[in-house]
DNA sequence: AAGGTTTCTTAACATAGAATTAATCTAAAC
DNA sequence: GTTTAGATTAATTCTATGTTAAGAAACCTT
């Protein structure tokens, strides 16, 4: 597990020290935290690909920490485990629901722990990410190919990520502004006929109904059959 | 058992006698070392199949002597089992994490040891672990061999593991990035052009066509007929 | 240990193709 | 009909990768 960014949040000290330690020894860079609101801070700056997330803390619920993290697209993937103490039945009930990948009982076995980390870990990374698929257009993301009508082609970068931004959900009224945040990056400054151009490429091979224009907002991919 | 070469490394003449009597028996070819530093000296230029593997050994410690073996090219599919006195407790936690396949508790019983040893080279060879093969070229991974039309050949580690890589999932696009983390692993920082080069060396060697690359993105092998 | 060989990495440069910009044109909205 | 956002085109700049050669490191052989 060399290299991965681990997240610990818990309020008892001792726990997240030993927890630490074991996660450091293994080549992991480890940030911790002793309340939700910090938790979630770090969080947003780090994005760690693992998260373990106390249910008890002084501020905010374990779980409500979890869902806030969630909706942060570069957690969305992230390994969100709960750690709870015996009683606390309900967390494995409610954890799921939430979001969370797994939940261990405490007091934490540091080998099963790590084997669990280790297992889901691997899942994930086995896992097919992103494939998008409309009436007429698909992307697959792990190849970073689009069909259209049985023919299959590798198109450049900044094209793919805008179709599939706007594949993500149909109908959907991108805005200039957002487009930029998403693909550009906020701080990026890139001239106003960037983004046109770009959305030409697309329907050159694409076909012009594929994206329409919203004067004045943005655009939108349209799925005509 | 017969013909298999054994390594058999512990500090106490007895033991190692009382087990090279009984493997000889058996029609294996049989060597020793009293310590470990001899023990891969040895193990390296015979690459035996088997190596019994004292965990206290007067020199270096055994599960270093493990890491170290498993280095190499010729060992890493060897059958490695230690044998620990009874307290020594800790060696079945780390034992599986340096590479040892098994491990046996002192005082060894031999009909138990032989069992074990035969059970674990039978599933090993029932196994060809890695052996992947796509329409014209095919990894062998037990021998470090990659063949393209009938043509067996052995090339370099890196290469080796690059090819391994990216055909164990064909098509799909690895970005640098992830090469970079699981052939050279993260924390190592190397070359920009370090992956290019060994691309390039692939290709040269089975054909331009076999690993196509996604510009932004990464590399994917495609399996073309 | 010395010498030869192979493999790995790096640096420097070349190049193709991608991203961006600028300039000009078009069409929708008022 | 004027205005303005967007479309179009081509030129320009940038960037990622390809390529080569050379040095360092690992590996073998004697």
């Amino acid at each position: 597990m060399i290299g991965q960014k681990i997240l610990i949040v818990d309020d008892e000290p001792d726990i997240v020290d030993l927890l630490a330690y074991n996660f450091k020894k293994q080549e992991m860079a480890v940030f911790s935290a002793n309340n939700g609101k910090e938790a979630i801070e770090i969080a947003k700056k780090q994005h760690p690909e693992v998260i373990l997330l106390d249910v008890m803390l002084p501020d905010i619920d374990g779980m409500e920490v979890c869902e806030e993290l969630r909706k942060d697209r570069n957690l969305k993937n992230s390994l969100i485990l709960f750690l709870s103490a015996r009683g606390e039945d309900y967390s494995q009930i409610a954890g799921y629901k939430v979001g969370a990948d797994d939940y261990i009982v405490k007091p934490v076995k540091l080998k099963v722990l790590t084997e669990k980390i280790r297992t889901l870990l691997e899942r994930r990374n086995e896992e097919p990410l992103g494939n998008i698929t409309s009436t007429n257009i698909s992307i697959d993301a792990n190849r970073y190919t689009v069909s259209k009508d049985g023919a299959e082609s590798i198109i450049p970068k900044k094209e793919f990520e805008l179709l599939t931004l706007l594949m993500s959900k149909p109908e959907k009224v991108y805005r200039r502004e957002e487009i930029l945040e998403q693909i550009w990056g906020v701080k990026t400054f890139v001239g106003d006929r960037t983004i046109d151009v770009h959305i030409r490429k697309l329907r050159e091979k694409f076909g012009q109904t594929i994206i329409k224009t919203v004067k004045g907002i943005g655009y939108k991919f349209e799925d005509n059959p």
